[in-house]
DNA sequence: TTACGCATTCAACATTTGTTGAAATTGTAG
DNA sequence: CTACAATTTCAACAAATGTTGAATGCGTAA
């Protein structure tokens, strides 16, 4: 078994040196020898276990996201079932979709930082946010909108839509951590330290899907 | 000054190529080859008017940075001025924010379309994200949230701070229009109906910031 | 027309790109 | 140890990249 680990361990090295890059300078920003030499190993080792460049980037993509899926999905369920015969309220329901991502300890290794970065990437990429993100966490999605759905009975589909997109913008641009707020607020509030950003993130998302049920 | 326009006919049809293409795959995405022939011209000519690759970028950003500010600033300053000696109400302010660039009518048109896209890569870039968004926007952003902490006096920095992250990032993903939330909706909502989407966004960023005052 | 300056194209360059097949190395079962 | 299969490196390919200098076109003023 350490056989196979050792197979493993320039895989995943390439896996993470991808994953590095990847996030920071976008897919076409890197190239193949770039990971290659951050990983410590040859150019065509990359394509000897995953093929063309394209899906490498998939297999970066899809190596955390079952996890990331499970994390939040497990959450949901317990808010769900801990509230049972009636509906959660709206703020055990936002924060079961940030906390086990954001509060997480695995948070704070480089390896989770950069995959939420390359999240941030792909939601807001014109050419793939659309399909990759639909293709990977729409489940999910539906799952945690329906539960919304049973707390706001009153309130229209189409308000619970966008008060999913402005949640979604807040927590991608979270992921993204370009250090931009940390300079607005002038070193007040820090893009990198995401448990604390989390409490913030959830009360002003909570009060924006609170809303909806009062103005009916 | 037929003479004076049909000399800068082809250099704007560059930086109009050029916008819609780094809009849509991002920097490394897109080729000087790719920009020439979507513009009608040769590949030498970006160069010639631009230079290097990274200041024809730069020149597609600066185009249109300062009309964005202007119609922002002028929207803000109208609603401080019309409530003074008092102060605005947070929604008066949240829409002087986004109305002046989401329900103009220049939305509809492709340049406009493509330009905010790119300004959503830029603020999501790791790389980009902090240096460049700063340059262009910060004095605008500085100037609103103190309208905002004009407005709610006792609700601390700190919190002001990052409810600006959640309306940036519910902005931003709205520009980049990636036709997600069609898809999850069904098609009820619309990524690319930028002046629909306004009120449901304000509405929703109005309530996360209004309830920070209720909740000292 | 002539001459001149700017705009544009043409042709080509040195690098870099993703990818591939053969060679070398390593691990492993008999 | 031997032989075989999986892994890793080496060397090289064709195509594409940003950039440049010379050549061409073109509008304009004298």
């Amino acid at each position: 078994m350490t056989g196979e680990t050792k197979k493993q361990e320039k895989r995943d090295s390439i896996l993470d040196a991808a994953e590095a890059l990847f996030a920071r300078h976008g897919y076409d920003g890197v190239t193949l020898r770039a990971i290659a030499k951050q990983a410590g190993v040859d150019v065509a080792l990359a394509n000897y276990h995953f093929g063309p460049k394209r899906d490498l980037f998939d297999a970066v993509l899809m190596r955390r996201a079952q996890i990331l899926n499970s994390w939040r999905l497990q959450a949901l369920e317990d808010v769900i079932a801990k509230a049972a015969p009636g509906a959660p309220t709206v703020e055990e329901i936002i924060r079961s979709y940030f906390e086990p991502v954001l509060k997480r300890s695995q948070v704070e290794q480089e390896g989770w930082k950069s995959y939420y970065a390359l999240i941030a990437y792909v939601n807001n990429s014109p050419e793939w946010g659309g399909k990759l993100m639909t293709q990977f966490f729409d489940p999910l999605i539906q799952r945690f909108i329906e539960a919304l759905r049973m707390a706001l009975p009153a309130v229209p589909d189409k308000n619970l839509y966008w008060g999913y997109h402005c949640l979604s913008g807040a927590l991608t641009l979270a992921f993204a951590q370009t250090g931009r707020i940390d300079h607005l607020s002038n070193g007040l509030c820090r893009s990198d330290d995401l448990p604390d950003a989390c409490d913030y993130i959830v009360d002003f998302i909570t009060a924006g899907f609170s809303q909806m049920d009062e103005a009916q």
